[in-house]
DNA sequence: TGCTGTCTGTTGGCTGTCGTACATAGTGCA
DNA sequence: TGCACTATGTACGACAGCCAACAGACAGCA
């Protein structure tokens, strides 16, 4: 079994690959293709076949619902914890949400059809990406309780931090009307909650370069759904993941 | 192929079942056992691994999630369209909600080791397993959003709706407190909508009988969310369950 | 240096939903 | 018949978040 290595250039660097048994990790690595994700690339659309899944290295990729007047929310975030396309390993392939990235950076992509044919042959595969699946699947029933019960501080927080786990350093890169529209709440409501945290010292909100200064009180602020859906994760997904 | 029965005692009153190839189905009919379920009755926790999957017939089965402060929202319905344990499709066990019964009637339910061996054997069955995973997975995605951004109004008009299409009849059996709690909102709130649904003469309320009169002015008072998740849900599982 | 566009901060009024409290009406049972 | 219980209807203040409009601040560029 691979280890988890800290070079984002490395297909390794995301806990899905890392998790490869050795025999299967031969087979998909010369068919995994890297590519350099630009923010707001958009990596499929609602009602449309992906062509490929990604495995994010550095890159962060967010779901994002779009919904009849063209007001979004974003219903899972995924990093290089895991894998976009997620569909493709349940048999279907159409999606109601699209795939944006959120912050640039590194993935490696496979073959819509290559997935196909690698899930029908590979159980131990098959599982791992099942597994994913399941994790995801807790975060987008977690999304739909925040949506409902949690205050815009809360929520903030929960996506910086969300954001500041799949990043490299303590800068996130979103402006508050990104961000609004993740959230799916108005521009002005992020405003508020954001200089919330700035004169509480938690965070430097600047013209779409966040740093955050003390992780901790974010996490005080931030609602349950944060520490659960980490949990979730780290209970279906065997190590060296949880690493 | 079997066709799908118009009897509720029949197994194959169950859209999935009904989906079987005859091999499969021959290995898993002598495993399934029928139950009766009772209104309330928790099928699995959260946290709990489940012992069984179940495919109702003629029960309703709600997906609830609950927060740490006790206050619920359901995320998904199933009825005898579905399955309820998906969890186990995927590898994994626990799920962050509970699977209550919102409707008595009968299933037919499968011990969760013999749903693991079944998977292991059987590709078309572990394919059609995944696809309705696939659609409760699209159904979760759109019950964020309409947290988000939907009326009291259009989501009781939604639910009601969901309702329906899982009843033998044009009446529903719940108060309004109970459907308070599936949509997470007061039950005065949800008072007032079903108030505004009775003037129109969409439905009639008393005392948790519903009796759904204009069916067509409920969809026009429902938010896109009813109507989506039952075109991915066409769109991802093979005919004869659209039948 | 100044222009322009983008990002952030601020304000005031509005609406939907919440919290709480209480009134009324069916339903089942003694 | 009357009592107890549950379900539904009503009222009022509080508040979070929405909508619209605008002001200031910073960055890039000519």
């Amino acid at each position: 079994m691979k280890t988890l290595t800290h070079n984002p250039c490395d297909p390794r660097h995301n806990h899905l690959l890392s998790a490869f048994p050795s025999g299967e990790w031969q087979l998909w690595q010369s068919l995994l293709e890297s590519v350099e994700l630009r923010v707001g690339q958009v990596l499929f659309e609602p009602g449309r076949a992906p062509a490929h899944v990604y495995f994010p290295t550095s890159a962060v990729v967010s779901l994002v619902y779009m919904t009849q007047d063209g007001e979004t929310a974003e219903i899972a975030v995924v990093g290089n914890e895991g894998v976009v396309g997620v569909s493709l390993f349940m048999g279907g392939d159409v999606m109601p949400h699209e795939a944006t990235v959120q912050s640039a950076g590194l993935a490696y992509r496979l073959n819509a059809n290559a997935v196909k044919n690698a899930m029908e042959f590979s159980n131990p595969i098959m599982k791992l990406m099942l597994n994913y699946t399941h994790a995801m699947f807790s975060q987008v029933s977690q999304t739909a309780v925040c949506n409902r019960y949690h205050s815009i501080d809360q929520q903030l927080s929960r996506r910086l931090l969300q954001g500041l786990d799949r990043a490299s350093s303590n800068e996130l890169l979103i402006t508050q009307e990104a961000m609004a529209s993740l959230l799916g709440v108005r521009r002005e409501g992020v405003t508020a909650a954001a200089l919330k945290l700035q004169h509480e010292g938690a965070i430097q909100y600047s013209r779409g370069h966040i740093v955050v200064h003390d992780r901790q009180r974010l996490e005080r602020h931030a609602c349950e759904c944060y520490a659960f859906s980490k949990k979730a994760y780290f209970k279906l997904l065997p190590l060296p993941l949880a690493a």
